[in-house]
Parts: C-alpha cells; sequence; structure tokens
DNA sequence: TGTAGTGTGTAACATTTGTTACTTAATTCA
DNA sequence: TGAATTAAGTAACAAATGTTACACACTACA
C-alpha cells in the first residue's frame, strides 16, 4: 500500500495516515466488467485503486456513451471527492475495465485527513491535477484529432492500461467507447492496419507502433 | 467580498477567512483582452474573480485554440491550484473577457486556509466540482452535439457571461474559439438566422432565444 | 472623397463521417 | 454436423464539415 503510494506520487507518506487507511478504507475485489458507478449515483466513500484498472465514461442520457479515462493502481477519482464533499450525484459511470482491487475510504476521514496529514492533501491535489490533464487530453483529442488518430490513441492507451499490446476487442466496442459507428472503425482500422500500425484479427487488435 | 461569495457557494464564510484574503490576496484590475496566463506559465498566485470575467482556453500548441469555459464573479481557478500546489506549468491560456477585478491568493496561504478553515475547504473543492463539471459538458458538446449546436450554446453563454443578448463578435473569432472556419460558422449562423434563434450584422450578433 | 482593409454571403468542390444494406467468415451450440 | 449468432469487409450513398475563390458591403482614415 505504502510502496504503491510512494512509487505513483514520488514522495514519502507518513506511517500514520497509511496505518488509518488500512484501519478505515474499505478493501474491495471487483470483477471485471462490473459497473461500480451510475449516473445519478449518489457517493458515500471514495475508491483508491490498488489493482487493475476502471474505465470512466461521460453519458448524453440516452444511452450514448463516451470513454473519458482509465484509473490504474495508486489512482483514486477526482469526480468522486467532489461528488462526497458536496453530496452531490455523480456525473459519470464507472465500471472495472479489469478485475481489480480498491479501498473505499469513507468521505468523513478523507476531510479528517485533508486537516490532519500534508501528504494526504499533497495526493488530493495530486489526483485533481490527474484528472484534469487526463479531461483537457480528452477535450484536445475530440477537437483536434480525426477518427482515425483518435481510434490509434484509443487502442495504444487501452493497450498502455492492460499492460499488453494484444487486445481482445471488437470494431463495435471500439465504436461505442469513442461514440462513432462499427462501420467508420471497421474503415479506420483498415487504414491503421494498410499504414503498419496496428494488426486485426477477429477480436483481437494487436497495436504494433507506440511511437505516437 | 463576504457577501461574493456567500452568494455565490450558498453558505457562510468565517470573518477571519475573509480578513485574512483581503490582507494576503493581492488586487488587481486587468484590462479586457489582456492575457493573464500562458501555456508553460508557472504559478505562484490563484485568481479569484471579484468582477469581469475571464476567458479560459485549451491550446494544441500550434496556435490552434479551442473556448474550455469562462470565470465569472466569485470563481477561482481549479487549473491554477493544482499548478501553484505542485508546482507545475499551466496547460491553458487565460485572457480577461471583459475589465476585470481580482484577487491573486498567494499559494502559501491557500495551503495553509485549507487547514485552518472549513469553509476555505468546501470553497476549493466546489471550485474543483464547478470546474470539473464544465470540463464535462465541453466534452458532452464535442462528442454529442453538431457544430450548429454548438455555435448556438457558445452564443448563449457569452450572453450569459456578458448579461447581454447583444454581442460584438465576428463570425472569424467565433470560428476560432470553437476551433472551425469562418466559412462554417457564416453557414450555420444563416441557418440559426432563418430558424429565428438570433439576429446577424455586422460585427454584431443579438440572441433571441435562450430557452436551450 | 476615394482607397484599403475588414466582415459577410455564397458557390463549388473536397474530405470526413455517418448510414444502410448486403456479403462473407468465424464461432457457438443444439 | 448444421443452423443461428456474431464479427468484420465493403459498396453505395447521405450528410456534415472543411476549403478555396470571389463578390460585395461597410468602415476607417489618408
Amino acid at each position: 500500500m505504502r510502496e504503491l503510494l510512494e512509487e505513483k506520487y514520488g514522495h514519502f507518506f507518513e506511517e500514520k495516515l497509511i496505518e488509518e487507511i488500512n484501519f478505515h478504507g474499505i478493501f474491495k475485489k471487483v470483477p471485471k466488467d462490473f459497473p461500480m458507478i451510475n449516473i445519478g449515483d449518489t457517493l458515500t466513500h471514495i475508491p483508491l485503486v490498488i489493482e487493475g484498472a476502471i474505465k470512466v465514461m461521460g453519458d448524453d442520457g440516452n444511452d450514448n456513451e463516451y470513454l473519458l479515462y482509465y484509473l490504474e493502481t495508486g489512482d483514486s477519482c477526482s469526480m468522486s471527492m467532489t461528488c462526497c464533499i458536496g453530496n452531490r450525484k455523480s456525473q459519470i459511470k464507472a465500471l472495472a475495465e479489469l478485475d481489480t482491487k480498491i479501498i473505499m475510504i469513507p468521505v468523513q476521514k478523507m476531510e479528517e485527513w485533508l486537516v490532519k496529514y500534508r501528504t494526504w492533501r499533497t495526493f488530493v491535489f495530486d489526483s485533481y491535477d490527474i484528472r484534469l490533464k487526463e479531461m483537457l487530453s480528452a477535450i484536445d483529442a475530440l477537437v483536434f484529432h480525426n477518427t482515425e488518430e483518435r481510434i490509434y490513441q484509443y487502442l495504444r492507451d487501452k493497450a498502455m492500461v492492460l499492460h499488453t499490446p494484444e487486445l481482445s476487442i471488437t470494431h463495435y466496442q471500439i465504436a461505442n467507447d469513442l461514440n462513432t459507428s462499427r462501420v467508420v472503425v471497421s474503415r479506420l482500422m483498415k487504414k491503421l492496419s494498410l499504414d503498419g500500425k496496428i494488426e486485426t484479427n477477429r477480436n483481437q487488435v494487436k497495436v504494433l507502433d507506440f511511437t505516437k
């Protein structure tokens, strides 16, 4: 736990804080594809990812989704923090992208530690920083990149999160995550394939080039 | 100052906190169109808007911009908070949309108050919440709305921020803020105009319908 | 007053993205 | 094994957006 955080955030965490996290946090295992948060949910705990990955998506209220970002080991969900503290409802959906282990931290503790531990404050603000950057980068992709580039970036991101260049995924799933259509994805994947950037088979995509 | 915050955030602020803000904050007047923050800037103070409005934009590094959101009276810039605390460089540009009055808060005080004042913590998290929602809504617009709808929303937002339905703006400026071309904007503005949603003249757009 | 600059309208065309329809291939499972 | 289901390829077309070119009106100001 401690090593995990210290590696991710590059600074030490007080022993007492780690003890409190272990004591007050609720350890949970979440199986792949389990829906963890839905739009409109009221949250009382903040998730901290120990192992695995969580996929966070926006939704327009009509079953149209869009992948925002992933939470990986050591990540926390800033959306949840503000939701919890402000007692507001979730604006996003989250589901496990892999079998995932998390610690759920009660919102009261989260606030208490903000006052008691300097390194917790740093952690919280780092989390916000990471999240705002992810959102900015999502906007950047939408505004400045075409669908082909977005598909390619999507595949590379996914390969990084899953720690393997070989992805078990269908064109339909990609289309859904990027809010476009399966036919468009197939068309552009063919281009990527001809350009030697990926290799495809039924239910399978291999990312060949990570050099951006 | 106190009334301003209490109206905006709907809760009281400690007298001592207000005193500290007034004492340690640096009051500044910023003229319309003044560039306040550029990409790569290192920040040491967090702006709190007293009066006026600030336009916050993303940039792809090649002179292509995109409007992210506005900061209005009572708003603070969460991006600056994380930048300051983490001693990171700004990812965004900001310029005054109107003649604007702000209070610049030194980052050390910002951190001190986090521990000392419960209402300051609430304020900070509310700020993050507002900002994350704005980002989410920007992503929503890009993913789920076409250019015509985005232009219309842009005009309505701008009218709200400037507190007037009559905007002094050119098609070229709109195109720049939405990262599209002037011709596309003219084309779609004509549609909006024929639909009775706006009225246009040289350098001038009047928003007629705010009912979304 | 005339000239240069700026803002807007519009046509024609290119490119990108979305949609529908149909085919073929792989997979599942009764 | 063979029928049903699912994934993917592709053509043909529609719609949205981007680009270039040019006309014309308004404005500023020399």
